[in-house]
DNA sequence: CGGACTCACATACCGTGAGTACGTACCCAA
DNA sequence: TTGGGTACGTACTCACGGTATGTGAGTCCG
C-alpha cells in the first residue's frame, strides 16, 4: 500500500565509541564491526538464558538496539547468528583451558589439570548450554564436530595423545581420535553431573576420582607394556 | 462470524481393525489407542528424518490421517508428544540390550556384550537423533536424565556397579552414578563417533578396543585391591 | 429402547516469530 | 560534488504451534 517513508533517526552513532578498534578500519567498518559484537554478545546472553529455540530474534535485536535488517546484513540467519556464538564460547573456553596447562610439564599431571579446567568451564551456563545442550541439535552434529575438532577436543585429543604415548608405545592416530572422543563424551557427561548435583563440589571430587581411576587404570596397562589393541579383550574374561 | 457446519465424515472407523487391543476395553478406547499409537509412530518417523523443529504437526497429523484436533485431545503439546516418542525408542532400545545381555554370567564379559548391544542401538537413526541429539536440547536436561534414569542409564549403572564391586570393594552408591554417567557418556560419544565414521566396522573394532583398554586398567586395578578414594589421584603423579 | 451425556475427534481461527523486499541515510573515493 | 556501496530501518509474508468451539458417534442408565 501506498507507504510514506518516515525519516530515520541517525542509529549509526553509538552511544559509547566503539571500542579502541582495528586502527587499519575505516570509521564505518568499526562501527559496523562493533554492532556485529553487540549483536553476537546479546545474543550469547539471550541464547544462554532461554535456550536457542526460546530466544527470539525480536529480543535480540531489541537488546542490541538495532533492527532485523541490520542482523539480517550481519548474518544469514537465526542458526548462523548461533554459530558465531557457539565458536566465540568454545574457542574463549578452549583458550582458557589451554592456558591454564601450560606451565604443568608431567602429563598425568597435565591430564588432571586440564580435566579440573574442562569441568569449571563445562558449568559456567554459556558454555553448558550453547555449546554441550543445544549445540548439537542446532548445529546438526557434522557441524558440530567440526567445530570442536579444533578447540576443546583437540585439548583433550592432545593430553590422550601424550598419556597414551607416554610408556614408549606407537599408537596409530585413528586409535587416538577415537579414544580422545571417548574421552571427551566422558567428561561432558562428567561435567553435567557436577553442575546439575546439589552438592557441586563433593561431586567434582567424585568426577576427579573416577577420572582418576581410570587414568590409573591406563598407567598402569601402558607401565606394564600392554599394547592398545584387540587383544586387550582377551584378557577380560573368566577371571572374575 | 456466521459458519455452516459442514458434515464431517465418519474418521472413527480406522482402515484397518486396530490389532486384537486390550480386550477390557471399549470400542471406544480401542479406536483411541490406536490412534494415538499411530500418531506416535508417525511422530517418531518425521523426528527421526527431520529433527524435532523441522518436523511440523501438520506433517505429522497429515501422516496419522487426523487433525490437530485429535493430537491436542491425546496431547498437551508437541513437547510432549515428542516425550512419549522419547519414552517409546529409549524403553525399547534398553528393553533389547537387557535381552541380549540376559545369558552372559561373567561381569566382564557382560559388560563387552552390553558394550556391543549399546554401540549397535546408538546407531540406529531413531535413537541417533531423537534419544541423543535432540533429547537433551527439547526436554532439557533434567527431564531427559530423569528419563534416562530409569532404561538405558539404569543398564550402565547396573553394569558399573557389578564391574566395581567385583573386587570385593565396597563403593558407595553416589560414587557408582558418578562412574556410571562418565561411562553413558564416553558410550554415548563413542556410538556417535562409529556412526560418523566411513568404516563403520573399524571404527566398532577401535571403540571395543580402547573400552576394554580401560575396562582391563579398572580390573587390573581392582585386583590389585586399589580402591575407589580420593587417594588414587596421588599415584599419578611424577612417575611418567 | 431411547434420551442424556461424554468422548474423540474436526474446523476455523489466532499469535508469534523467522525470514524477505525494499527503501534510505551515511560514509568514502574519485 | 557526486556517484556508489555499505549499513542499516520499515513493512510485510508465511509457516507453524496452539486454541476455541462445534459435532456426531459411542456409551450408559432408566
Amino acid at each position: 500500500m501506498g507507504w510514506v517513508p518516515k525519516p530515520t533517526v541517525s542509529k549509526l552513532v553509538p552511544k559509547v565509541p566503539p571500542l579502541p578498534g582495528v586502527p587499519g578500519a575505516s570509521r564505518r567498518q568499526q562501527y559496523s564491526a562493533s554492532t556485529k559484537r553487540t549483536l553476537v554478545e546479546v545474543a550469547e546472553d539471550l541464547f544462554t538464558e532461554h535456550g536457542y529455540a526460546n530466544a527470539s530474534l525480536d529480543a535480540i535485536v531489541a537488546g542490541a538496539e538495532v533492527t532485523k535488517g541490520a542482523l539480517y546484513h550481519h548474518f544469514s540467519g537465526k542458526q548462523a547468528l548461533f554459530e558465531a556464538v557457539f565458536e566465540k564460547v568454545e574457542s574463549s573456553t578452549a583458550k582458557r583451558i589451554e592456558q591454564e596447562m601450560k606451565g604443568v610439564k608431567d602429563p598425568w599431571d597435565k591430564a588432571l589439570t586440564g580435566l579440573r579446567s574442562f569441568l569449571a568451564a563445562v558449568q559456567e551456563p554459556a558454555y553448558r548450554r550453547i555449546v554441550i545442550q543445544d549445540g548439537p541439535a542446532v548445529l546438526g552434529y557434522e557441524r558440530y564436530r567440526e567445530q570442536e575438532e579444533r578447540s576443546a577436543f583437540a585439548v583433550v585429543q592432545d593430553i590422550v595423545r601424550t598419556v597414551l604415548t607416554s610408556g614408549g608405545h606407537k599408537v596409530d592416530d585413528d586409535m587416538i581420535a577415537t579414544f580422545a572422543r571417548i574421552f571427551f563424551g566422558a567428561l561432558s557427561s562428567a561435567g553435567e553431573s557436577v553442575s546439575g548435583a546439589s552438592d557441586a563440589v563433593a561431586a567434582a571430587q567424585r568426577v576427579e576420582t573416577a577420572i582418576g581411576f581410570i587414568l590409573t587404570g591406563i598407567q598402569t596397562l601402558t607401565d606394564q607394556g600392554v599394547a592398545l589393541t584387540g587383544d586387550v579383550l582377551d584378557g577380560l574374561r573368566h577371571d572374575a
